[in-house]
RNA sequence: GCCGCGUUCGUCUAGGGGUUAGGACGCCGGCCUUUCACGCCGGUAACACGGGUUCAAAUCCCGUACGCGGUACCA
């Protein structure tokens, strides 16, 4: 059996969103999982919509994500070239043979006519082609006179009049659709650039791909693509097509809709704003799919192992932040301490914070398990890099009782004494405070992490008080003594 | 409008003729912790509707509704 090969294909009139991340994750899956190759295609044959800088984008974020390729215009490959501007002779070529065996012809129709005609509510199809301006209604040597003459024309498909065009598709199962309800497709545009539907099959059988993994949206337009597979005589590939990620309010993920909806689009909003590429993966992996365990964390490498079309669902899936969310500190709570680190420094770096790295990665173990996005280190433990400014108002009036100045104070006389700052002195030296003042450590405990960190919440005092070092403690303890009084 | 695809807790989903309809996120409670989070335990909540077929239907069939997609010289 020949080996498995498939195909991401975007086009580069965007930069990379979370949607065709998807895509890409699930053709990665498959041909990861199978052995095969996974081939990076441009399809950059919309002048119009064309986005200098988005190939880069795609590429880049592609990479960051894991998601490494076989093949693509800057690693190259057997198949190359991989940008289709850059086949355009293949697709002529095609699209002449096409017109030769009288499964294509030249049209000619302005704009003007066609816009006429779709205003009558018609088709462009086999009902009305012959009352266009087209090879089909003139003679052959007028037709070869005005192609030489310069004049603009198109390439259309002539669709045959009544057949049932079906194809077996490996996630939604047989689908039928009738070639009355397909118009006469463009193949070559008048910019002499082929439209997706011609590039698309051409290249998927030039470059050999076995499967057609792609997004639900492709589906009404398969059946067209059927047809040129016939008309070529070539070997139609297998058909996967995916469900559509929808907002959470059911509409379609657009750029507009997720903005509004504060969801990232960009897959490169995404890893700037900290979220780990593996939990991006798991969670876009089972939004749509599942491995049919109870299993939920998944690494890339382990998605592979266990990836399989069968188990892709059929319907459309809707974005889920919270879910995400969770996904991300399951993963970062998985991460190497040392990786944490290089996670979270730039977010310190961002928010001015410039301390060693071995004082980092101390407040990593440290508050390891309560992090779930990376930049939370520098937000919601920025105490732990400089002194609070403030003090939580509700936690003071809660806290900070009349004794809670004297009582801290008499604390951080002692911690100043301290020859060693470890957390069984620290605690002893606390609970024999209390018991010499005969108040509940609590009475404490509580004003000692308000007046060191500015909050009521956090991580073990003792192992924080650790971490800060003895000169902070002992300066943040009488910082707060005089603020709270 | 026409064509296509879809529909199990709020969300992601398992299951697929006879199940107490399972898990996860979220939410709520409890335990742990003199804090918070993690963790653990428990709770909440679903087969879109109507007809068939069948001893039996969430599961099969047909309709309806709703959602999404397509209907371009965009992909």
């Amino acid at each position: 059996m020949s080996v498995i090969r498939v195909r991401f294909a975007p086009s580069p009139t965007g930069y990379l969103h979370i949607g065709g991340l998807r895509t890409a994750l699930y053709c990665y899956l498959f041909a990861r999982s199978q052995g095969g190759k996974l081939v990076l295609r441009i399809e950059d044959t919309d002048r119009t919509r064309f986005v200098e800088d988005a190939e880069d984008d795609i590429v880049q974020n592609l990479a960051r994500c894991g998601l490494d390729v076989d093949e693509s215009p800057m690693l190259g490959g057997p198949y190359a070239p991989y940008r289709q501007s850059e086949r355009q002779n293949l697709y002529r070529k095609y699209a002449e043979s096409l017109v030769d065996s009288g499964h294509a012809y030249y049209a000619f129709d302005s704009s003007d006519s066609i816009a006429e005609l779709r205003k009558r509510n018609k088709a462009y199809d086999a009902s009305t082609r012959l009352q266009m301006d087209n090879s089909l209604t003139h003679p052959k040597e007028v037709v070869s006179m005005r192609l030489e003459s310069g004049e603009e024309y198109v390439v259309r498909l002539c669709v045959p009049e009544d057949v049932t065009i079906q194809f077996d598709d490996l996630i939604k199962g047989a689908v039928k659709v009738d070639s009355a309800n397909i118009d006469d497709q463009v193949l070559i545009k008048s910019d002499g650039m082929p439209t997706y539907h011609l590039a698309n099959v051409v290249d998927d059988h030039h470059m050999a791909i076995t499967h057609v993994i792609r997004g639900d949206e492709w589906i009404p337009s398969t059946p067209k693509h059927i047809l040129l597979y016939q008309a070529f005589g070539w070997q139609l590939p297998a058909m996967a097509h995916l469900p559509l990620i929808l907002s959470p309010t059911g509409g379609k993920l657009s750029k507009r809709s997720a903005q509004r909806q504060g969801i990232p689009i960009n897959v490169s909003d995404y890893l700037s704003k900290g979220y780990e590429p593996q939990a991006v993966m798991n969670f876009l992996a089972l939004l749509g799919w599942n491995p049919g365990t109870e299993d939920e964390v998944f690494t890339l490498e382990e998605l592979v192992s266990t990836f399989s079309l069968e188990r892709v669902g059929s319907a459309p899936a809707k974005f889920d932040l919270d879910k995400l969310n969770w996904f991300n500190a399951q993963h970062l709570r998985r991460l190497d301490i040392e990786v944490l680190l290089e996670r979270v420094r730039p977010f310190l770096e961002e928010h001015g914070i410039a301390v060693q790295d071995a004082y980092i990665q101390k407040v990593c173990l440290l508050v390891h398990d309560r992090l779930q996005h990376a930049k939370d280190l520098a937000t919601n433990f920025s105490y732990c890099f400089v002194d609070p400014v403030t003090f939580d108002p509700k936690g003071v009036k809660k806290r900070w009782k009349s004794d809670a100045a004297s009582l801290v104070n008499d604390y951080s006389t002692r911690l100043d004494a301290l020859t060693s700052f470890n957390e069984d002195a620290l605690e002893f030296e606390l609970r024999d405070l209390a018991a010499s003042r005969k108040v509940g450590a609590g009475r404490i405990i509580h004003p000692v992490r308000l007046a060191v960190s500015g909050t009521t919440a956090g991580p073990g005092l003792f192992a924080l008080l650790r971490v800060l070092g003895q000169h902070t403690c002992v300066r943040r303890l009488r910082n707060a003594v005089t603020k709270l009084g």
